[in-house]
DNA sequence: TAAATGTAAATCGTGCGCGATTAAATCGCA
DNA sequence: TGCGATTTAATCGCGCACGATTTACATTTA
């Protein structure tokens, strides 16, 4: 058996800070358009397809109806998105954006890039840097049968 | 300027969705203990060091009084540990474990061989892994002047 | 020593995340 | 055709996170 690890050294820690630190370097940005961070990822799904059913990015972000359901009839109260039954499945509920949430989209694709810059970090070592992690995630859900 | 990365390629989205899944994989561990994944954070400073002020616990885990002062009093309730007022100044609340909360200890380091073992990756890349993303998120918490 | 400054927790409100349950629509199959 | 099983959202409750403010105590300084 090996020690245990100081709270510092384990991978689990780092990640719930790291998570924590991007938000809240992200956090300036987004709030001057008035969106939260997990907003800021639904509407960067959206971006890529519009129209979607919410089952769709509840797969993509691993999130569930009662996380989804009312962040995103608050999304629709501001104004970035609509919600609407399918008509050929009434149980689908499917997402448009609006005008307002279409225009948001230029300048949020920067934040990344913003973010780049702050890090530090060279472009090359933050791509395999965020393959690692993306290969960990999926093997942690793979793993959990 | 660059094409806007879907949001696969996120370094945040990453770091968001592997924090998720490695809260996910410790679960079923931490529930049979009683214990949060925050919870569990707390405890793991303590049994690094008994007997420390809040302000240490909120600066090593970058939380504050909203966040911890609730959730230590959750935690002392469950019986893990005692919360007192310093007699020299008594602004700060010293936080020490009971037997209940030192009981643990054993048990709640072993948890991240098993989510070792899940990732199914060699240790030496979770730990290169972990400093990588530590050193990250130290960079970002710099440039946030 | 009294007033100003600084520091540590606590409190309040809002928005996630998620377990558990419910409701409604669709599908499958006798 | 009809009825049970499945799928999709919605709802409810609780525990973080965090901005903003407040309270209590300590320290500095006039």
């Amino acid at each position: 058996m090996t020690q245990p690890l100081p709270l510092s050294q384990l991978l689990c820690f780092a990640l719930y800070s790291a998570s924590h630190a991007v938000q809240a370097s992200y956090k300036p940005l987004l709030d001057r358009m008035g969106l939260t961070y997990p907003q800021f990822l639904v509407l960067t799904l959206l971006w890529e397809t519009d129209d979607q059913p919410m089952s769709r990015l509840a797969q993509a972000l691993q999130l569930e109806s009662n996380t989804l359901t009312p962040m995103l009839k608050r999304m629709e109260s501001a104004g970035f998105l609509t919600r609407s039954r399918d008509a050929q499945d009434e149980r689908q509920v499917r997402l448009r954006l609006t005008e307002k949430g279409l225009g948001l989209r230029a300048e949020a694709t920067e934040i990344p890039a913003c973010f780049l810059a702050q890090s530090g970090l060279d472009p090359t070592t933050i791509r395999s840097l965020t393959d690692e992690i993306a290969t960990l995630r999926d093997r942690l859900r793979a793993a959990q049968t």
